[in-house]
DNA sequence: GATACCAATTTGGGATACCAAGATGGTACC
DNA sequence: GGTACCATCTTGGTATCCCAAATTGGTATC
């Protein structure tokens, strides 16, 4: 593996894992000393990074993106128009028993799973189900939106009881779409989405004061 | 502006403008010489113009993106999610007047207009409907489709007739949305879609063995 | 104590040198 | 003539050096 490639996965767990903070000033010679790479696979990676929306320009300089409540709300938006769409796409395969794999999945996470597991399930749940479509845009889209996303669910507070019910809603996503029942499958997924975008909303709003101690840039707009 | 811009911008435009032709292959030592600029920047912007799937990694070494008519089909199923998508918070909107300008763009074109002005407009115009809906990641999701799929809309054959069918299917589309009628809105922008990709993929299929004599890579999958 | 100003440091942008791996082309041998 | 092999060149990957701009910290002045 290549230098750029090493940096840009290691610094993307850093910032996916809050290792560093949302908001943190980044300097491309503070990443040098702290990896061992020279400058110029740094900016590769920072680049690739910027791309994601993981990190951002401040002027001349870089920046771990903050937490955006407005993004976030509009990130929801576009996650739902990509997502039915494969879904109904994935709804009119004639094949539809990848589902399963995707059933198996959510299977794995029980009381005794850690809750790093729970949440990443819980992302490639949404992911794989995109993959499922064939549509390698839908899915990249997908894919992207849950990479940004992530920081901010993983702050999100969740109780064992919100847990449960989505899982609930991913399961009877599940049924109806491997039954090839679109609409349905569509309501169902539509419906999750706005949930899930309300309660995280909700919650981080609710803990901005707590998060900004932590040292979390969380903005509104 | 930066190097890194410029070489972008410039290195875009060549390959928007077919001047470097799909499937080409790229050094960044002859872009080295052909703009006057180092390696550093260089690779910066082959980094991004990568993201936005203009140019892409051939083993080691650079290629300009070849046309993928499986990717324009693919491309035209994702396009219509957003733009729908986008469409329809438009529609919710109270104060719709900006469609007017849109309408506008139209209108500047007439027979005397060239064609490549023609073909800006016809981008724009689904690019600038999007950013109507005032959400940030469905207007870039339409406005990068819109790119990846300019080179493809420029080598397609369009007579009059096909390009005065195209604006009468905006038109119509604008009025829906004028009137706020989502659904009717929405329904006319999944046919124009549709349509077009028909059309393009068609047309790129016929031309496919004229368009590999010009040097042009047409790959079917 | 506040402020205006200057020097030193830091930082990202860019240029260049070096390297390893792969492509290329020529040559010797069959 | 064909093929296997080796020297050479090319190319992207990386490290490092230089530079201009911006930030910073201190200081002199009011």
């Amino acid at each position: 593996m290549s230098q750029m490639q090493s940096v840009e996965k290691q610094l993307r767990q850093m910032i996916l894992g809050l290792e560093i903070g949302p908001g943190e000033k980044l300097t491309e010679r503070w990443i040098e000393s702290r990896f061992g790479a020279s400058r110029t696979p740094i900016r590769a990676a920072l680049l690739r990074l910027e791309t994601e929306g993981l990190v951002g320009r401040d002027g001349r300089g870089w920046t771990v993106s903050p937490i955006n409540l407005a993004e976030l709300e509009q990130i929801a938006v576009y996650r739902e128009a990509v997502e039915v769409a494969a879904l109904r796409l994935t709804c009119g395969l004639a094949d539809r028993s990848a589902v399963d794999v995707i059933e198996a999945m959510l299977d794995s996470c029980d009381k005794d799973t850690p809750r790093e597991e729970w949440h990443r399930v819980g992302m490639d749940f949404h992911i794989e189900l995109a993959r499922l479509s064939g549509n390698e845009f839908l899915f990249r889209a997908v894919r992207d939106a849950m990479t940004r996303l992530s920081r901010a669910r993983w702050l999100e507070v969740r109780d064992e009881a919100a847990l449960s019910r989505a899982w609930a809603e991913h399961r009877a996503i599940l049924a109806s779409a491997r039954l090839g029942d679109a609409d349905e499958a569509a309501r169902l997924l539509s419906t999750h989405i706005v949930g899930s975008r309300d309660r995280l909303v909700t919650s981080l709003a609710n803990d901005r004061r707590g998060l900004r101690a932590r040292g979390f840039a969380v903005v509104a707009a």
